[in-house]
DNA sequence: CGTATCGGATACATTCGCGTATCCGGTGGC
DNA sequence: GCCACCGGATACGCGAATGTATCCGATACG
């Protein structure tokens, strides 16, 4: 309900000890394993200590709220994740081969169900909570920012469909395109369709190809 | 957690007095806008019976738990929205408008947001249910099998691209546009957007209009 | 108009989860 | 190796939510 705030603002030169940076890390872990199992709103603060093997105590010497841990987690796995996806983006050369960048990506952004489902989980939380909703579209903003950059450097190789505008609004369909297959695939758990939708998706969308009119490829 | 009965199996033919009715209505109409507000897990059964005027006697007296009253108001409202969509597809003759059946089925699809965030809420619920997955899979697969009878009886004005297959495929494109769409809505809430973004995806993907070869329009 | 039944209200016991205050063992600095 | 201190464990009180058992007014029916 209240805002969450992102900085530790009145912390005044806190020493990180050894230990406490590994509790912290173990009740991140477990944390993410348990929201997954039973989702954000479902779950009690015991239930994370237990699973990481710690009391109560150890959270509250470590977070705030639930709210806070949850962000917490979120923020670390989705830097991670981005850093995945520009590393799998940056892959290849000036020209760019769409189905396999699409099959590279793919394998960091879809494979994991644990993290769809926590996303997912946030992803409902910030639709309620503009505070946390602006951080979520910062994110995007920044995989979309990516997608664009890659896109704008290989758009002598591949011109892109004019329905969608320039490389921004391209990138902004290859979001949507995520999100639509991410939300098939936490319900069927077929991760190999979600794939193979997702590689159609976009082949689709950026290189128009297939076309009505357009003969065999 | 446990499998959500959809039928009354042991109900000895309960005499439905009009009173009953009126109060399970009201109930579920109160569920449905404390939940859009708050989000399911974040709510507690005195919340909805105060909302709707009732106390808590009324809700035991219609409905076993909470996963069950929120089981039926799904079925209810996606009944209502299937409905309207399958209307809005209905309207025009054999040759389809795409951007205008588009913006028609948007109307109905888009334009509450209350709706997409207890959609959403139930997706995420879904997620970790395989018996309620497969409900709201059926009536995913209700909505294609519309749009694909739709897409179907308009494919001779309508050659559709080949990477998506036949009309099915097209139909499972479709939903996952509107599936990304309403991520993105539900973010930024901005209906405009959302409804522009549609619309362009579901033109680019379907007429495959625009392409990189294709000249102008 | 009387009555039997139905539907919702009220009251209660219980469980669960939270946040805090305090204690004790291990850790790091010197 | 001693000591101060940090970090996590334990214990406690509290409030909230749940499910049930019982009561009373309304409603339908003869």
């Amino acid at each position: 309900m209240d805002g969450v705030e992102c900085v530790d603002a009145a912390a005044p030169a806190r020493r990180v000890t050894r230990r406490r940076a590994r509790t912290r890390a173990d009740l991140l872990a477990a944390a993410f394993r348990v929201f997954a199992a039973k989702g954000f709103g479902r779950v009690s603060i015991e239930e994370i200590c237990e699973a990481a093997g710690y009391s109560r105590g150890a959270f509250y010497s470590n977070f705030d709220s639930l709210d806070h841990l949850f962000f917490a987690l979120y923020r670390e796995r989705a830097e991670l994740i981005a850093e995945q996806v520009a590393g799998a983006l940056a892959l290849d050369g000036p020209d760019l081969d769409v189905p396999a960048a699409a099959d590279r990506v793919t394998e960091v952004l879809l494979l994991d169900r644990d993290w769809l489902l926590v996303k997912t989980d946030f992803l409902v939380h910030a639709a309620r909570n503009p505070d946390v909703a602006r951080t979520l579209l910062e994110h995007r903003a920044r995989l979309r920012r990516a997608i664009a950059d890659r896109l704008d450097r290989a758009r002598d190789h591949l011109p892109l469909p004019a329905v969608l505008g320039d490389a921004e609004g391209a990138a902004h369909a290859v979001v949507a395109a995520y999100d639509g297959v991410t939300t098939q695939l936490l319900l069927d758990r077929n991760t190999g369709h979600a794939r193979a939708w997702l590689r159609r998706l976009l082949t689709a969308l950026l290189t128009g190809a297939g076309g009505p009119v357009t003969g065999p490829r």
